[in-house]
This record gives C-alpha cells, structure tokens and sequence, in this order.
DNA sequence: CCCCCTATATGTAAAATGTCTATATATAAT
DNA sequence: ATTATATATAGACATTTTACATATAGGGGG
C-alpha cells in the first residue's frame, strides 16, 4: 500500500492503510470465479487487474480466503493431477457464492457513495475544487 | 454493515462486511477533528453523518481509536472540567494529523477508482447496464 | 546438484474488532 | 429518596484478521 505516497516500505507499515486488501479480497475471487473455476495459484496472478500490487499480495493469505470461501460453501473444490506439475485445487463458484457476490455488488457501491461524500466533504473544507476523473 | 439486505441482525455477522468501519473510522475522525476541535462523545454523534450507523458505533472502539491517534501524535487532548457534567478529553488535531488527512484524501480517491473498476468487470460479465447514480 | 517456477498450506505473533462491563457526573422522572 | 436516563470515558476479554516466515512437493534448465 501508499503507493500513492511513494514510499517503498513493508506492506503493514504504512498509517493511511486504506487499500483495505483484506476485505477486498473476497468479491475479487468470487467474480474471478464466476468468470471461469481455476485454481489458487492462477486466481493469485490475475488478482493484479483489481489493482493489487504484487508486492502486497501474500500467497498464504489467498489460499486461506480460499479454505475460507470453501468452509463456508461459497466454492467447491477438487484436485487437478491430470497436467504436470504439482496438484492444483480447481475451485468452482457455487449457486450461494454467486448470491454474495450480487451483495458485494450492492455493498461496494454504497461503499463508493460513502467515500465519495466524505471526499466532498473533505474539499468543501480545504476549499478545493473537485476534480472529476 | 447490511442494511443494504434488510437484515437486523449483529454488527459482524454478514459476510459481505465491506462497509470497512474501522478503517473509515480514522478519515473521518480526522475530519470532523479540523473542523473544530471537539471530544468524543460528540466526535462519535456526528460519525452518522459519514453514513455510519448508530447500531455500528460501539463508543469503546470510537474512544480507542481517539487514544491510538493521540500515541501516534495525530492529535492532542486535554481535560475539559469547565462546564458541567464528567469531564470532556478536548481533540486537536495535529499538524500531523492533518498531513494525515490529506494522504487519506488520495488514498480515499485511488479507493472509489478500484471499486468502480470492480463494478465495472461485475456489470460486464453480468450484462447489466451500469446505471449512474 | 542447485536454483527457480509452479502450487498449496501451516505456524506464529501482532494488530484490529466486537462485545461486555465499569466508572463517574448530572438531570429528569417517580 | 431512589430510580432511570443522558453525558462522558475507558478497560477486559475473546475472536478475527493480517503480515510474515516457513514447509512441502513436482518439474524443468543449467
């Protein structure tokens, strides 16, 4: 995080830790996984389109959310051994992990409209002007 | 967190819990703080106008937040017995804190694009239209 | 053989969070 | 009087999350 800033230091040390990967994480898998199952290693690269520095993204965190999703019966998954290689486990998005994902849906956009309140408020005080990107 | 689902049900228990209180928690707080110094109990009174819900705000996490900022020197405070009633801790916000405020500022902006970037991908491969609000 | 890439997973300590409870002052109601 | 409510702050405790390091294992290249 604070790439913004242009610091290069650790992941955690940064005080404006508002990127919140964390949290993020889980749409983020769940809508790669509706776009086609596949396993933890390749959902892990393409995580970088979400705007996920590879810097900060930590394998074992990943494949936890994943054990995570899958306790909770948002995924299934089964063990690929047929391609060289180690084994990978394909995980599959089920009919209850698409419903959540509809509420992420609904969530990050009241997210945005909270964020952007806050922005207006924050230049209504410093008397600057909204710049729209 | 939820209200979006209609759900009453306990502060942590919805698994799309992507309103990020406590994180938010901070921006905001720093905010109200450089509008006039103030104490907690009215800091955490006017949190709903950043959309937090009264049901959201626990006070210990408001006040614990409050200490934490002045440990870091984003804030200074000082015992207000002047008027009636228990004595009030009296926020500043630091030079510091407002440094603060503005990385926030940019961290908050490169937020809203990663979550519109996220809603795009979701309309797409939905085939909704993404209805501006 | 060693190194690197692929692939998954665990151990652990620190940090954040949620929930409950304690303290104290003042005021309004019964 | 005493009870309840609003103001005001804070700590205890358990759980969850997170970062970081490490472990395991297959396979290709030098």
């Amino acid at each position: 995080m604070c790439r913004e800033h242009g610091g290069h230091h650790h992941k955690g040390s940064c005080r404006c830790g508002g990127v919140q990967t964390g949290r993020f994480l889980q749409p983020c898998l769940l809508l790669l996984l509706h776009r086609h199952s596949t396993h933890g290693y390749e959902l892990m690269q393409s995580l970088d389109e979400f705007g996920f520095m590879d810097s900060e993204i930590d394998p074992g965190t990943v494949y936890r959310h994943l054990r995570k999703l899958e306790e909770e019966g948002l995924v299934n998954s089964s063990w690929d051994t047929e391609k060289g290689g180690p084994a990978k486990r394909l995980y599959k998005l089920t009919a209850e992990g698409e419903e959540l994902l509809h509420a992420w849906a609904v969530t990050i956009k009241s997210n945005i409209q909270r964020l952007e309140k806050f922005l207006t408020k924050y230049h209504a005080q410093f008397n600057t002007l909204e710049e729209r990107g």
